[in-house]
DNA sequence: TATTTGCTATATAAAAAAAGTATGGAGGAC
DNA sequence: GTCCTCCATACTTTTTTTATATAGCAAATA
């Protein structure tokens, strides 16, 4: 069976007649019979009662007939599928973000299933190194992380903003307070809740090196894994703080705000991260297309 | 696109290269190449990204195999189903019963649906008149009727069995109290409900000539133009009723019984009649086929 | 009654499509 | 570097499909 032997089979149903069809098919009469016969005896059925004023549907006609119908509109839905998936307007777009931007991937993602709301998204959440990983596997397809300037992760990557880091604290804890900036002396001896330093960000080992280099060892009194419970720290009063501005501005009913630090400026910068595959899918083509034209 | 070209690109994913699909389908590697190559042309999108470890589907193309798998397991039950409505295990079969006898036809269908369980049964009782327009209408396929012997609808018709005519009566309108039977000169001065004669049926007409050929006229209290309402009637003690004794005895319940005229019998015959159609379905053919083997 | 007309089925030739054969290039494995 | 496997392409052969011509058949028509 295939679908020329269906496609005639249901032009001859729908005109009456084998010549009937012929003429609408713009093909010979002799072709639909010989393929309505030899569909007949793949089947083992006789499909149509045949007069010399046209054919007639038996009933297993008729059964074949509704499922013919049913058979193109899966055609047509796969060809279309298909298609939509490949120009990235249907399919699966995995995405990872790290805590302190959700913000940015948020916005950005509000644009994107705009414009192709289709597509089904998956999120998720995580500290860079796990995301990395999940890239690497092939499990997330884009992620949303923070590089420093001139780091690298060895994949494709594209900034998307800057953010500069600041001192975070609530009113309790403010080194300087009624000015505008702290004056790095303003940190010493004043207790502080930093993110730890690893291979991917050292900002809080930037801070501190600036601080010996101005004469003095501030004490941490808290090294953080991750910035939501750096966020919480400095919010429960252990100590000051040191994050890109932009997360603490992301919390507009929280007590916490911050002040940039008068001597020393260190700026993080929003990434969008993904494998250097050629072949990558339509609808994460699709995605950063939509991150570049930003 | 043909199923041809569907069936070599779900080899080639499952196998995960074209040369292995092409000893597994036992065909050469090209002709397999090529037609991957015309369905991509046609639908316009990637398949598979070609290495020389074998192929892997891109995602357009793991959209397709799960479309195709759909496509495939549609036309096996295309072609089950069409091969079942042939043979009669599946479709349509509209029957249409007399009031009187709805035994014999539950029962019949009873053994009819126990074989073939997927035909979907329409069943529609009403007076013979009314079912034998809607047969020729071609809105119901067979119906089951009573024939007075020798009388034929000019159809196909099968006898099922044979059924007295008796006297219906209840206890305080029992014209011979004590008697097996009822002497015919018993019923003089008995009112009667009678089943109204027309052109199918008789056998009231048939019984008031034997009463006047016996010396008297009886009085007719009653003209029923069916069975179920004469049985009421009957009941309700208007007078004495002449029906076939299998409708009585299909009212257990009932205190209306039955009593055969001494000097004088008829019978009724339970038939099946069908349109004499030599394309009639597959199954009013087995339903026929069913009936004819009891 | 004979003829015309409209339909389907069959036979055969022509065209198109698919399969097979041979071969070349490209990227890993040894 | 050589071999091996895999895919793609050029070309030939086979198969399938189409078109043309024709016959049979039944009903409408003259």
């Amino acid at each position: 069976m295939n679908f020329k032997q269906l496609e005639y089979f249901a032009a001859v149903a729908e005109e009456g007649s084998i010549s009937g069809a012929s003429r609408a098919l713009h093909v010979a009469q002799p072709p639909i019979s010989r393929q309505l016969a030899l569909l007949e005896d793949e089947l083992g059925v006789t499909l149509f009662l045949r007069t010399n004023k046209g054919v007639a549907l038996t009933e297993a006609g008729r059964c074949l007939y509704q499922h013919s119908r049913q058979m193109f509109q899966s055609l047509r839905t796969m060809a279309d599928s298909v298609r939509d998936v490949e120009a990235g307007a249907r399919g699966q777009l995995k995405l990872g973000v790290i805590y302190s931007d959700v913000q940015t991937a948020t916005q950005l993602l509000k644009r994107y299933h705009a414009q192709y709301p289709q597509v089904e998204l998956y999120v998720r959440m995580g500290a860079p190194g796990d995301l990395l990983d999940d890239l690497g596997r092939g499990e997330l397809h884009v992620l949303f992380l923070r590089s420093q300037s001139g780091r690298s992760f060895g994949l494709r990557e594209r900034v998307l903003g800057e953010d500069p880091l600041e001192l975070v604290m609530c009113p309790e804890t403010d080194p300087a307070p009624g000015q505008d900036a702290v004056p790095i002396q303003a940190l010493r001896n004043v207790p502080m809740c930093l993110l730890r330093s690893d291979d991917l960000w050292n900002y809080s080992r930037d801070l501190l090196e600036e601080c010996r280099r101005a004469g003095f060892t501030p004490s941490v009194a808290c090294h953080c894994y991750d910035t939501p419970m750096e966020m919480q720290m400095v919010q429960a009063g252990f100590g000051v703080g040191f994050l890109p501005r932009s997360i603490v501005e992301a919390h507009p009913g929280s007590p916490v705000y911050t002040k940039p630090v008068l001597e020393f400026s260190a700026k993080s910068y929003p990434i969008l991260v993904w494998e250097n595959d050629p072949y990558q899918s339509g609808c994460v083509k699709r995605f950063l297309e939509l991150a570049a034209s930003t």
